[in-house]
DNA sequence: GTGGTCTAGACCACC
DNA sequence: GTGGTCTAGACCACG
């Protein structure tokens, strides 16, 4: 379920969280939900603990998991959505970035909402229907 | 006209190269202008004239300007744009990260758009008249 | 196993890269070979590692080599040729100049072709026999 | 005649010396014909009289020409072509860049020894018929 | 004046 | 351990 490049500049750790956030966006994930352990996940993707366990706390940091000691990480029941500026800086960099490479890219406006749309749909598309 | 911010993950060098090319497609750079030297850019943000050196080989690299020898830097004045591969995935991760990370904070598909919207405007605006 | 010339007009780096791309040719550098560290590569070739950094990263631009974090730079086992426009000019150039030196040298077209078939040879000899 | 491409990272001097060794080649200039004075030259390319100038002298430095005091620069009428080792290396060099960059755009043996056999015929095809 | 290369030495994140 | 970034300061070729 979970893809890692190896090869990307993005941190491992990193990518290890976003593809969880993401898994739990689409609903393969769900509230509740117990995830491996550090050693299982570890072994199960041929990579160093450590690299699971700086995921892992990361995930916890921002809150999308809580860790119960001696029972293990489970995908948070009761998440509520926080807007910092700095959240929302964040966000609005990443979608600026993308902009600015898709035209150089040669996109059109049209072809930005149509990405967009695409990708709206490939990450809530499950839930569309409630 | 360049903001940087030093205590970013993004590394100065690319923080420079984004910067010049947003200031391109906002029309504040045109195409045959000058950019300032490297080692006037160097002391304007006192940053190391190495740092700007590998800002500007990396946007002659993507071809947004071009050097000529003895005289400077240059933007492109016939930028053609190529989606390649590899460039696509690119910018459909920066729009993922975007929108997964919008919704932990909450935001609708409608902000989503609206906030592409404002960013399209700021980014294209000034020519969106002719 | 990498020559480096200081007398020449091309720089290190390059230098390094062209080396490098010679070896993976001639099949004494295969595809998956960890290529020395930076820091191991300076030492044993007595230049700063800043030189041998600027070279790997050339490689790897050049999807030659990928880099995969915390473990080291790999020769790339999937590469792919790609020709564009540009690299064939280069290509043209080089072969262009050669010509041109070799016809002031006194070459014969025959002489010309003895050389590129001895280089030819030399580069892609050890396949030749599968 | 000459074309010069400014953004070139070769020097504009060189790209002189080339284009003019390449013209008498081609037979476009011969042995006796008279180059434009350096002042006439660069007014003719819009450069720096500097330039010219090093390129002229480096053609005398080669013996592709001789400078007669107060008449001008004369293409040789009696060069004779010399093997020195360097000049001999510098050839296969150039050869040799051109075969791996070849190599690495998908090129097979045939195709270089096309590109070859075309440079050929471009630059000598017009004495092909003593 | 311009950009390009190189050295020396430092600090950092990641695995 | 690995590569990546940055500073400081030097030297060079080119126009």
């Amino acid at each position: 379920m979970i893809n890692i490049d190896a090869t990307s500049s993005t941190p491992i750790y990193e990518q290890i969280v976003n593809e969880i956030k993401e898994g739990i966006l689409k609903g393969i994930i769900e509230p509740g939900d117990k995830l491996p352990s550090v050693r299982e996940m570890a072994k199960m993707m041929t990579l160093n603990p450590n690299t699971i366990q700086k995921a892992y706390q990361e995930l916890e940091r921002q809150k999308v998991t809580v860790t119960i000691r001696g029972r293990g990480t489970f995908v948070s029941e009761d998440y509520k959505p926080r807007k910092d500026e700095e959240k929302l800086m964040e966000v609005r960099e990443f979608f600026k970035k993308g902009i600015v490479e898709a035209y150089y890219m040669g996109f059109k406006e049209e072809d930005i909402y149509e990405m967009i749309k695409s990708l709206l749909k490939e990450l809530k598309g499950v839930e569309e229907d409630d």
